[in-house]
DNA sequence: GTCGGAGGCTAATGCGCATTAGTCAGGGGA
DNA sequence: TCCCCTGACTAATGCGCATTAGCCTCCGAC
């Protein structure tokens, strides 16, 4: 067992008023000092400097409430995930786009807040669970699908910036940002008609509708404007209806390139992986494979799936980005979707002789 | 390209002067109303009804700023690393704590204040690059070993609610909480001895040595209370050091398992297998490995080495429970040292027979 | 001289809330 | 009758900061 007490003699932060007493200043000098002057109010350079010197000496750091309280801004940026921003899985977690949130934020001045959404404790002392936590900040990223949408709607009617990762159309007025999938399925489906192929699937879970749409619409555009044939196929169990036999049914039918949407557990893709080897085949030799996103881990060493990357170090950045032009403008003229990396993998090559 | 407008901040946003005036009272009665009255004062229902009624006419919402300035806190914990900014490499090892830190936190209503030590930016406007910015929060944990001693000193002096994770004695005062790398060394000891070993070496690295002395407290311990013999060996250069011949020599000697301290590199381990398959032998069968930690990921799936895992959610959760006990009671009667778990693992076995 | 500016600083105010001291009317007890 | 008490409220204050109006003093111009 240890002990740690604090000293209860300077408990509490020190605060202006003390700068200023210990600098022979008042504390409108601390302040003016402290905060640039924007004012351009007449200093002496000396009373600066003593101000200043003070400030150190006692470790004066600004209170963000009082100053958001007073001036309505205090350089903080929130992030707010619904869900645990550090997830136990993880596999989806938020973490590489927090990274590039992190990176744009401290080079742009703001500090970061981490408000996480409960979704279930009630939070103790008479804290309330709501959105508005997040007002202590001077604007909010918002990050994944579950943030309240009427909570939030409120927010960006008052003209609270914030910003969603993540597409998010249906909230008039919500800024967003997200990874431009349309583009990079079209690609991939571009590179595997450069390879041959001229029959490609889209393989979907069913339940998965809303998120896959720009995908969905990426493959049929790039399927069109290449005169390729093929289609959506979509899975309700993926595991169980995506066969030996499945496979092959395509192939006879002239589909050689299977692409996998993305999804949490990429039941489809694994779903693909197992039935190719149960008919017997072999990608890519046999029939190319594609992944609309990025492997989980368990599979990253496997065999490197042709696909794209998501930019999510990028996409949290181009978020602050957007947020602190909100902030610095009151708006942005912005283009939301961020481009992903084709990655080449191995997974995918010419396609078959007829 | 999209365009978002921000409508000029405080539109709208009622107060509770207003509320006050819609139900006939007075911006008091409201607050009290709204915030549970935890004093006690004498309110007639209907009164309290009709300032609900007002708040929810107007769609009040209190302003968090506003709300933890008047409280004289912010319920904000501050999280310290001296890494450049939560970096992609650095993910695997504080990342799990991380996850720790966060739920237990939310659990305790508080939110998270990231700040990086940043040493490369230098600061935008006027901001320092000193520790004295995370008194922006509440209270603040503090990561790994690189944060500066002297500054951080200063502000535990001054009576600021600081917590370290990872042992951190030399600081007086300091509250800390680490893995309790003595005891989990002492019983992977105990179980070679249980397999019947009876002389064994502890390998570390030269340059470790601060990081190492709680394992080689716990080896030597074990080790003398079970009469066992062996000792603790140094290599400036495991990769070269550590041959075939090494081990046969070892073993020859009488030292039947190799324990191996835990490293960034994990250089040790690495040169231990090595050397073993250099030599001939195979583990578990000819010789024992153990390892002080968990392994890097690259060699995780490889052959689970014996040894323990570094409880790093837990480690977490302990440091904010540390830090609120800071916060609320002005000390902590706590108890730094979190047990590691011993994984029994598959380098582990039996000692050969003499 | 005297007056208008600077130059260099400070007093005062308010942000929106929580909290602490009241205030005031209407009983009940002596 | 007076007093005190209790129930039901409100006025006033402060949290720590930014900002707005001053307030002095010194100096050059007239």
């Amino acid at each position: 067992m240890a002990e740690v007490r604090l000293a209860k003699a300077r408990r509490g932060r020190p605060r202006q008023a003390e700068v200023a007493r210990l600098a022979g200043v008042s504390q409108t000098t601390v302040s003016l000092v402290l905060s640039g002057n924007k004012q351009g109010i007449a200093l002496h350079p000396d009373t600066r400097a003593r101000v200043l010197q003070a400030a150190r000496q006692l470790g004066y750091a600004p209170d963000p409430a009082a100053q958001r309280l007073a001036a309505a801004r205090n350089d903080l940026l929130g992030v707010f995930s619904f869900t645990a921003t550090f997830p136990t899985d993880v596999a989806h977690s938020y973490y590489p786009i927090l990274v590039g949130v992190e990176q744009e934020a401290v080079a742009r001045g703001y500090d970061l807040v981490l408000f996480t959404g409960s979704s279930s404790a009630p939070a103790q002392g008479g804290r309330t669970d709501s959105l508005d936590r997040v007002r202590l900040a001077d604007g909010c990223l918002f990050l994944g699908r579950h943030v309240p949408a009427d909570e939030l709607r409120r927010l960006v009617e008052q003209g609270y910036p914030a910003v969603h990762i993540g597409r998010r159309d249906e909230l008039d007025g919500l800024a967003w940002v997200g990874a431009d999938y349309a583009e990079a399925t079209a690609e991939v489906v571009r590179r595997l008609a450069d390879l041959g192929h001229r029959g490609m699937a889209l393989v979907c879970e069913t339940d998965e509708a809303l998120a896959s749409t720009d995908r969905e619409r990426g493959f049929r555009g790039a399927l069109a404007q290449a005169g390729l044939s093929g289609g959506v196929v979509r899975a309700a169990d993926p595991a169980a209806e995506i066969t030996g036999d499945w496979v092959r049914a395509r192939l006879a039918a002239g589909i050689t390139a299977f692409v996998a949407e993305e999804t949490d557990t990429c039941a489809v893709w694994r779903a693909l992986l197992t039935a190719v080897e149960e008919a017997g085949l072999t990608a890519p030799a046999e029939v190319s494979l594609a992944l609309l996103g990025s492997p989980p881990a368990d599979l990253a060493h496997h065999l490197e799936p042709t696909g794209f990357d998501i930019p999510k170090a990028e996409l949290g950045a181009a978020a602050v980005r957007t947020l602190t032009a909100l902030l610095t403008a009151g708006e942005a003229d912005y283009s939301p979707l961020v481009p992903c990396e084709f990655r080449p993998g191995l997974t995918a090559g010419r396609a078959p002789a007829t």
